[in-house]
RNA sequence: GGAGAGGUGACGGAGCGGUUGAACGUGCCGGUCUCGAAAACCGGAAUACGCGCAAGCGUAUCGUGGGUUCGAAUCCCACCCUCUCCGCCA
């Protein structure tokens, strides 16, 4: 899946029970550069402020003198427990037992002490841990500052929102009267927030998936991958933090797993421990997918209609780029997410995130929004960061450079697109004065006989 | 699910509990030789963290976690993963 001539992958421990697994390499993970924390600690906390998020600055500070303190006088006295050993066996060797024994004893002195400044090592170590794996990714200086989603810039738009002749329905309606879209049926075998689609809205939702799918792996250079549905805590940890955003997951009971909420969790991972040889770079990987979420913070927004469900299918894209190439790739990214919409002819804008509103991981963000006449706005369908080393950092996923040595890698995804919410905008976008919806000619050779999706008679 | 085998560096593969960060081989980098190349020979090369202006020194790492010990890749326990056989199953 990586390189082909990828190691033998080395298997992490799997912490049996929830949580971040507490593997010596995860301890030493963090989001942000540590050595950026130590060096420059006022500028770090000058720049997440624009996030709204603020450092504290006291506290890690103290966190990192006492590490320093008790990890200097732990590798000390490990240090002198070494030599003693050493000497232990250097005596034997010479058959001089009595200074054997006595360095045994002198040794033994060593246990207790050793023990409980070791345990209060790791303490340490994995309470600064902890305080910078929950502060988000450093924004790129591109970004505008601001609090709110209205903050967001618009870069460009695309196409014209159709003017309709007739007063246009928004997808449940459009769906209710195609006999393709089930609410009701939904709600009684899972609850709310899930959709059943029948017939012939089914079959373009299957073609859309098919679609995205064609186009990344023939016009756009990706490699599809099928992947679990299912990752590690310590594979959820590596793409964003685990411990902050753990409510919005869901977890399979008496499992250390977890439901995909994109299946960036899955594909980002594939680099996880790993060192990519430098030819493989950039590596392009794009993943149809279910996706589950389980929205506990949007309690009464969007409950109606497949505007945000607890399971919807993505096409995701990913990639993994040398540091130098990342914002390039950024561009590259978004554009092969734009020309899904422009072959289906639907209009859409694209906007940067403020600094407010980019998530954990990012360090900057494109959401395209596709125009939706039922709600006349603009929508977010696919959103594309770039996350520079947040994500490589805590995955240790390195590429070997241009002098041979290990060095992280830059990530980023995007959706390629949300495949239900393309299906709401094309049911909304091609509807018929008659309730029917035509088929874009794009997704022809995807429907077999129909060119329109109508009402049953 | 039952029984067995096994997890060591880029790869293959050693490793009586004691200068083993790890033999040996391959591959890789540099050099000698050559008109050039191959072969041969010589040399180099792990990762992370800490302290230090630096040279450098130290600590940790042989699937993961824990235990025994003055000292663990080597012994003990648990777990994870891989392989083979049997059973079950989409």
């Amino acid at each position: 899946m990586v390189p082909a001539d990828r190691p033998r992958p080395r298997r992490q421990n799997q912490g049996k029970d929830e949580g971040i697994a507490r593997s010596r390499r995860s301890r030493q993970k963090e989001m942000i550069d540590i050595q950026l924390l130590r060096t420059d600690i006022d500028a770090v906390a000058k720049r997440l402020a624009t996030r709204g998020y603020t450092l504290d600055v006291a506290g890690f500070k103290a966190l990192e003198e006492a590490r320093r303190r008790i990890q200097t006088a732990t590798e000390q006295l490990q240090a002198e427990r070494n030599a003693v050993a050493r000497e232990v066996g250097q005596a034997k060797a010479k058959k001089d037992e009595a200074r054997a024994a006595a360095l045994m004893r002198q040794g033994a002195e060593f246990g207790e002490k050793l023990k409980s400044m070791e345990a209060e090592n790791t303490a340490v170590q994995e309470k600064l841990r902890q305080f910078v794996s929950l502060i988000p990714n450093l924004l790129h200086e591109s970004v505008q500052i601001g609090s709110r989603p209205e903050d967001a810039v618009e870069s460009r738009r695309w196409g014209e929102p159709r003017k309709f002749d007739f007063q246009p329905k928004d997808h449940v309606d459009i769906g209710a009267g195609l006999a393709g879209m089930d609410f009701d049926t939904a709600a009684k075998i899972a609850g709310a927030r899930f959709v059943v689609l029948k017939g012939a809205v089914a079959r373009l939702h299957r073609a859309l998936a098919q679609f995205m799918l064609d186009v990344h792996t023939a016009e756009h250079g990706y490699t599809e991958v099928y992947t679990p549905y299912m990752v590690s805590g310590e594979c959820a940890d590596g793409v964003t933090s685990l411990a902050k955003f753990k409510g919005d997951l869901f977890k399979v009971e008496d499992r250390d797993l977890y439901l995909i909420p994109t299946s960036e969790y899955s594909v980002t991972n594939f680099v996880r421990d790993e060192i990519v040889p430098l030819e493989k770079l950039p590596l392009k990987f794009v993943c149809h997918s279910p996706c589950f979420r389980s929205e506990a913070g949007a309690a009464g927004k969007d409950t109606r209609g497949m505007i945000r469900n607890h399971q919807f299918d993505k096409v995701e894209l990913v990639h993994v780029v040398h540091p130098a190439k990342s914002y390039e790739a950024h561009e590259q990214l978004t554009g092969h997410a734009e020309a899904i919409l422009r072959k289906l002819g639907l209009p859409y804008r694209v906007v940067t995130l403020c600094t407010g509103d980019t998530g954990f991981s990012s360090a900057k963000t494109y959401d395209i929004e596709v125009w939706l006449p039922g709600q006349n706005a603009y929508r977010e369908i696919s959103s594309c960061s770039n996350f520079e080393a947040f994500q490589a950092r805590r995955m240790q996923a390195r590429f070997r450079n241009e002098k041979g040595k290990p060095e992280l890698v830059h990530t980023l995804n995007g959706s390629g697109l949300a495949v239900g919410r393309t299906l709401i905008a094309i049911m909304e976008n091609y509807q018929r004065a008659d309730g029917g919806v035509d088929v874009p000619s794009v997704l022809l050779p995807y429907m077999g006989p129909l060119k329109a999706i109508v009402p049953p008679r």
